[in-house]
DNA sequence: CTGAAAGCGCTAACAC
DNA sequence: GTGTTAGCGCTTTCAG
């Protein structure tokens, strides 16, 4: 006991940790069997088990997750980075890793990008020094060098892209279904029996506007080229308000908005307007769910979910923990939710 | 090389990863040079220096986190514990303190509790576990208990409170000036000489929601109650729907919300019913700055800036690790800013 | 059923 | 300038 207080005594002001030697000294027991007890292994007795899990509990013990990762080359913990988690989308899909992740006892290191390859950078490293088990990753747009990431199956930590995902074949991916979702978008119109449309689209570098654009202006144009098609590009809010003022006067009676941030400045100019939605103008738009919801009447939309999109990546990383080398490119379906919009 | 190439071969998948003892075996130095090299030791000769960290790059060195925090008690981790980062003030907040974070060398663990307290306990001690070295934490309602918490500091972990902090006085809390908010808003109303006032508040048993009613109500009847003020409470978007369009009979001329969350809910009536803001009906809200933008006009408010609120917690937090024991109570002042809805 | 001992990767006296 | 050593807290053979 003397030996005991003496330790405590001793220590720096970090050391009020509880550690399996305190309960061993104070118990007359090796470390090893305090070890053991609190993990419930069947070779320990029943009456040892409760002391010292009662001790344990009364001195608060907290196993030191730094040791345990150290010694068993375990993290269980998983890696998220993101260009931004303020946005719909990347909400519900982070929601939805998270809490995979916590019932499966994983823990989450969410990481920013804020769109920058440098900070990208930056931040795989610290995934890298805290030794992640695995690792979720949107690139952001900018990001041309994806070596980096690919480095990690080396080290056998699966990578899983979502969303944003790489152009090359050799890793995987998880994506919302982006031509399909433009086409099912585009198809909903074509049944409205809708004349003239106004499609708004994101920047036109990125590979999700490409995709969308494309599968859109196919399938309002193999309509026997009845519907008026028109469009353009906003790479924000902003600019999307800008666009949808100066093609309003062409006088469309569709407007589609590739994603959340141009519906939401369209529809600051249909609120400018006064124009009422469908009567004098349909709206329809391509989202996790959010954006739609805040207009009366609520906007049809297409729906990518993100939090679908979690769930399917979770799994996907579970796979290749499970030792799967099948590298997969998966797609989650979309959906059309019908609001009073269109 | 021998023992190099054999102890390559001889390891399991995950140690794949640089250590300081492999790259001192190819170079035969001893660990300690080599750990004294990438640190930049002046002890260190610079040839030795270069062949150092010239290896360490060839093979791609990561420093293991989990050895570091070990063997030097200091993870240079932050916990954050939120009910949820879905939401535009907390976004705002965590990106402040992530960024804050990063910048001064310290990275971020960020937890959501869902509101649920027994999450909540769970993430307070995945913290511990992982040593973090200070917490920033917004409790939930339903948070009764908030020892676990304050036994933090028993251990010198600074814990700061934000936003929704604890009734209690021995603790660091950072919150936004409730009170004076809804003073604010109160006043730019009585300013434009409204006649008519409907106040939607947030869920009546929060502080918070207390707290700006107070203040509101006070500062509207002040003014020999010349303006007439009906108040009601919604907990939801949607309910703030519900009694927007109960009480719209009642034809007030300016609506007051207390939070985006109602604001959202009061809009959608607004355009239900096609009026015009601010001819038909005024609007002010206390906000973050995020909703109130997605409208035509921009809906005046008083700025609680998550921002702001972030970098107050994260210089906080750096006080307290500095050795301050002085215990704060900070609020960020509010200000206001002119949409074109009032 | 319990203990002794080695070692995960790293740092920091202390030697020389 | 560089090496030796001990030890952070824990798991896990191997012995008894």
């Amino acid at each position: 006991m003397c030996k005991f207080f003496l330790t405590y005594a001793n220590t720096s002001s970090y050391m009020n940790n509880t550690t399996l030697k305190k309960i061993s000294e104070i118990l007359g027991l090796s470390i090893s069997t305090i070890s053991r007890a609190l993990k419930n292994h069947p070779d320990i007795s029943d009456k040892t088990k409760q002391r010292v899990v009662e001790l344990a509990e009364t001195l608060d013990y907290e196993p030191n997750a730094n040791a345990i990762n150290l010694r068993t080359s375990n993290s269980k913990l998983f890696g998220l980075i993101v260009p931004s988690i303020s946005n719909w989308f990347y909400n519900a899909f982070i929601a939805s890793v998270e809490e995979e992740s916590r019932k499966n006892g994983y823990s989450l290191m969410i990481l920013q990008s804020g769109d920058d390859p440098l900070i990208e950078i930056t931040n795989l490293k610290l995934c890298r020094q805290n030794r992640i088990t695995g690792l979720f990753v949107c690139i952001s747009p900018d990001t041309t060098n994806i070596e980096p990431f690919l480095k990690l199956k080396e080290l056998d930590i699966p990578v899983i892209f979502f969303d944003k995902v790489p152009e090359i074949n050799n890793c995987n991916k998880v994506c919302v279904a982006d031509s399909l979702s433009a086409t099912m978008a585009a198809n909903a119109i074509v049944n409205k029996k809708k004349k003239k449309v106004l499609g708004i689209f994101g920047n036109p570098h990125l590979l999700i506007t490409k995709k969308r654009l494309e599968a859109f202006q196919n399938t309002i144009n193999e309509k026997v080229n009845k519907i008026k098609l028109i469009t353009d590009h906003a790479s924000s809010s902003v600019e999307a308000e800008e666009i949808m003022l100066r093609h309003l006067k062409e006088k469309p009676d569709t407007i589609f908005c590739m994603s959340d941030e141009i519906l939401i400045g369209a529809m600051k100019v249909v609120q400018q307007k006064g124009l009422k939605v469908p009567q004098d103008i349909a709206v329809i738009t391509i989202s996790n769910g959010g954006a739609p919801k805040l207009y009366y009447p609520e906007i049809t939309y297409v729906e990518t979910s993100g939090h679908k999109l979690g769930k399917l990546a979770f799994s996907s990383m579970m796979a290749c923990l499970g030792g799967s080398t099948f590298i997969q490119e998966l797609t989650i379906e979309s959906l059309l939710v019908e609001g009073g919009s269109l």
